[in-house]
RNA sequence: CGGGGCGUAGCGCAGCCCGGUUAGCGCACCUGGUUUGGGACCAGGGGGUCGGAGGUUCGAAUCCUCUCGCCCCGACCA
């Protein structure tokens, strides 16, 4: 009642804003475009987090910390990523406050005018290749495989909580390499390991690519990319992984000595995830009632709800299950609050997307039994308490899987293959999602077909196998076909 | 930056056009009681000076001027 929540039909945005506030994810701050992530949307990210830190190291890299601030001169030493990112930066000119001569308050003390601007990191390229130079002399110190778990700001005209705020939080991984084919290998990887992780975690379905050349991160040789679809039939970008080739190497001057004692400009990669998915794991899975959160990511994955209230009888055999449940790896909570009626907690939460339910009432140990509701599917069913963790161990892979199955056949469904520009339109008005198309590979074509419909080219599907045809736009010669679709 | 909307209690809003005594309602909160298998009910209670500044007036939430901020749509973008 307290809670009403948009109707997605109503309003998609409206309805994402809901979910957002009301269940507690992040609230508006007090300053512009910036959120604070509350504790259970902070604790989305840092399962999110755990998850991809494991994959990261299992795989080789390490974390460090590089600093906030960038000296202006560094971002202007690789001309396209300057250009990239010029207008988005915050920017520190003074480091002293005074007060006002003129009355209240303080002031900005123009005697503290810095030397130099500092930037605060839209991305680190630039001050941490500065740093490499300085750690790479020779093949032996190759490859550097670093991560860094931080905030960024990028200074965006309009801010939608997680799915673009001014400052941000994310991974951002960069490397140094010896050889062309080892960074491209390593830009494959975890591009690889960003889509498992977004279709096994996250049961975000996603679509693996290269962005066109329009598309890429500033900076970059090539960008590769895992593309979602919301429920909107609107895209969202997840993850890229770049191939800088030697361009940052370049620019920093970072050069190493091969075993021939060749001297040669360092090969890299960078690449990142940000708190951007927490929005994607809700526009993908969420509904009329509230967050649905696939298991895996599930700050808690069971709660047990004593009915109507906690008494003695009933708390035992819920901690009972609460301890099976734990020793199989199982995030359970028992609510013990006595002054809330079960309806209200039943609909707190499914408001908070906890995937699994117990109910326990008196009736139920009558007989030996226990209510269990899943979210996914709102169903409700009794189980025996006998053998109860391997049921609810059991089910929470399903919901895990139900999930994924369910996003992606709205995904699926939703790929539209066209062959003339008026189909092209039609389907992304009618029907939105992916529009699967021939594309004469220009960048002026690409940027018409932005202009007049708003769909940009989301990437060239890595599993699309060439075949020849006519632009769906221009009606020029094409080999590939490409997927378009209106993006966060 | 262009277009639209809005700032009144923690949240959501009414009142403003046609100035007039202690600024109102729902939710939330506190106390007591009755309840309790899908967002309980009754009674009592606490909390706001109406975004800010200036002005008009005997009198301003209400009229005028300036100002600050937020939200939505668009251009920009992870």
């Amino acid at each position: 009642m307290a809670k009403e929540i948009t109707k997605r039909s109503e309003n998609y945005s409206q309805w994402y804003n809901d979910i957002v506030k009301k269940a507690g994810l992040a609230d508006n701050s007090a300053v512009r475009g910036c959120m604070v992530i509350k504790p259970l949307g902070y604790a989305i990210w840092e399962n999110m987090q755990a998850q991809l830190d494991k994959m990261f190291k299992e795989t080789g890299h390490v974390n460090a910390y590089f600093p906030l601030f960038i000296p202006k001169s560094f971002l202007s030493k690789e001309a396209k990523h300057v250009e990239g990112f010029a207008k988005e930066c915050a920017v520190i000119t003074h480091h002293r406050l005074m007060n006002d001569p003129n009355g209240d308050g303080v002031i900005v003390d123009p005697s503290s005018k810095l030397e130099e601007e500092l930037i605060v990191r839209p991305t680190s390229e630039t001050i941490i290749w500065n740093t490499y130079r300085d750690w790479i002399q020779s093949y032996r110190d190759l490859p550097l495989l670093i991560n860094q778990w931080v905030n960024v700001v990028r200074w965006e005209m309009r801010t939608r909580p997680f799915l673009r705020t001014t400052e941000f939080l994310w991974q951002e991984g960069h490397t140094a390499h010896a050889s062309k084919k080892e960074a491209e290998e390593e830009t494959a990887l975890i591009h690889e390991i960003y889509a498992r992780f977004a279709e096994d975690y996250m049961a975000m379905p996603v679509i693996k690519g290269v962005k066109t050349e329009n598309e890429r991160f500033a900076g970059a040789v090539e960008t590769y990319t895992i593309e979602a679809l919301m429920q909107d039939g609107k895209a969202l970008q997840a993850g890229t992984s770049h191939f800088l080739g030697q361009n940052f190497a370049k620019a920093f001057d970072v050069k190493f000595s091969d075993n021939n004692n060749k001297v040669e400009h360092v090969w890299a990669s960078s690449w990142g995830v940000s708190t951007r998915l927490v929005g994607g794991l809700i526009m993908t899975h969420s509904d009329d009632e509230g967050l649905v959160l696939p298991p895996k990511l599930a700050p808690t994955q069971v709660v047990i709800v004593p009915i109507p209230k906690p008494n003695p009888e009933i708390l035992e055999v819920a901690s009972n299950i609460k301890q099976k449940l734990t020793a199989l790896g199982i995030r359970v909570k028992i609510d013990e609050d006595e002054t809330k009626r079960p309806g209200f907690k039943f609909a707190q939460y499914e408001l908070e997307g906890v995937p699994i339910r117990i109910g326990i009432g008196m009736r139920d140990l009558v007989n030996n039994q226990v209510e269990i509701a899943r979210r996914d599917t709102k169903e409700k069913m009794p189980v025996l308490l006998e053998g109860i963790d391997q049921y609810v161990d059991k089910l929470l892979g399903d919901i895990q899987t139900n999930l994924f199955e369910t996003a992606k056949a709205y995904r699926d469904d939703h790929i539209t293959e066209v062959k003339n520009f008026t189909d092209f339109k039609d389907a992304l008005e009618e029907k939105g999602g992916f529009i699967k198309a021939h594309w004469d590979g220009s960048t002026e074509t690409e940027l018409k077909i932005k202009e007049e419909t708003k769909a940009t080219i989301r990437c060239i599907p890595n599993d699309e196998a060439e075949s020849s045809g006519k632009c769906v736009y221009s009606s020029n010669d094409s080999n590939k076909k490409v997927l378009f679709a209106k993006a966060y």
